[in-house]
DNA sequence: GGGAAAGCGGAGCGGCGCTCCGTTCGGATG
DNA sequence: CATCCGAACGGAGCGCCGCTCCGCTTTCCC
């Protein structure tokens, strides 16, 4: 989906040196603009705030699903590329999949209403669920796999559901004092982790 | 909020018939919409469902949670009554527990969006979630202190945070169908139930 | 320098929530 | 039954938003 690299000597076309520039203005005039107002803010106000017309921010980003991936792709690669080093470095598969998902809420939970546009039905916003799934389901599959395979969890669960119901536990994170999503994920853990013997 | 009783001697003028009437026809189309296109369908589309102007849904449920409400209070009452009777009724406070949870979630998860429009931050909704926490909180408490003061669930759980925990995973259980909420907050309640000793 | 193609921008359309006010109608009164 | 008045009605209208479309500008290759 919308690759940004570009090999130096493709001999396709490259890329107009204004568009390149209004991509950028655009990538941090969203940044801006989804912490003030969260992601699902007016497109006029990011489009106006970049100093672009609307017809440039839709030309760049088709869906509003495309420029929230745009701003957060280096938090998701670097959320992803994590995992596989927390396997490395924790004494044990479990400890290594808390810790994970530990930076996974943080994602989540950071940014302004992401979690919610995630899990919202409305139209566009498809392809950001499925963009957090093509990435980290896969980082997630690999440390349950791992956790069930030393026996730390109990066989069965559901790498999809699990990750989805965290995600969904994240929603609301951010405002309500009352309301910590990580307390509840611990609690979930302790629910999938196999009892101590058989 | 909004009480829809009257006593039938009271000295305050009764409301006229036609405006009784037209309560009731916006209820039933509102229900009917619910289903076929959620709980965020248009305003102008439950009005005409139900053969009315849009100033006389206005007038009756001044915000779209008032609406919402009115069409599950019913359900929510029999929701909130269920919690004392399945304390009786059960074997344990924490069976009792998982039982009433369980009807929650059907309430969620079977009507389209609920879940959603709950959690949803967007305006006129603080006071669909303000009702369900008035009305089900306080079963909440009784049933989970009820668990604790039996040994059932670890002390220093928060009703309140549970609640919401298992009103966020109830989102989106109604479509996807790899995701099944009951199968998390089977596991969440897991984790919070107290370890066998000490 | 010149011209084609890539890129730009914003007027405009349809849909929505919500308000406001001229019109209608129910029902108490004599 | 005729009268009246305030409760209730309804929909035109306003502002906001997402998204498209097309005439204009800029870039860049020769």
């Amino acid at each position: 989906m919308a690759g940004v690299e570009q090999s130096p000597q493709t001999p396709a076309r490259a890329k107009r040196a204004d568009a390149r520039r209004n991509q950028q203005k655009l990538l941090d005039a969203a940044a801006e603009v989804f912490v003030s107002s969260g992601v699902d803010a007016p497109i006029r106000e990011i489009a106006s705030r970049a100093g672009v017309g609307m017809g440039t921010i839709y030309r760049h980003f088709p869906t509003r699903a495309d420029l929230v991936i745009a701003v957060f792709r280096h938090q998701v690669e670097e959320c992803a590329e994590a995992g596989p080093r927390l396997l490395a470095e924790e004494d044990s598969p479990f400890a290594a999949l808390r810790r994970w998902i530990g930076l996974f809420v943080d994602l989540l939970v950071t940014k302004h209403g992401l979690a919610e546009a995630l899990h919202s039905e409305a139209e566009g916003f498809a392809s950001l669920h499925a963009y957090f799934l093509d990435r980290l389901l896969p980082v997630a599959e690999q440390l349950l796999g791992a956790a069930v395979d030393a026996g730390e969890v109990r066989p069965g669960t559901q790498p999809y559901e699990l990750m989805r119901g965290i995600g969904n536990l994240c929603v609301g994170g951010d405002t309500d004092p009352r309301y910590d999503p990580r307390r509840l994920i611990e609690l979930l853990l302790r629910g999938i982790q196999a009892p101590p013997a058989a």
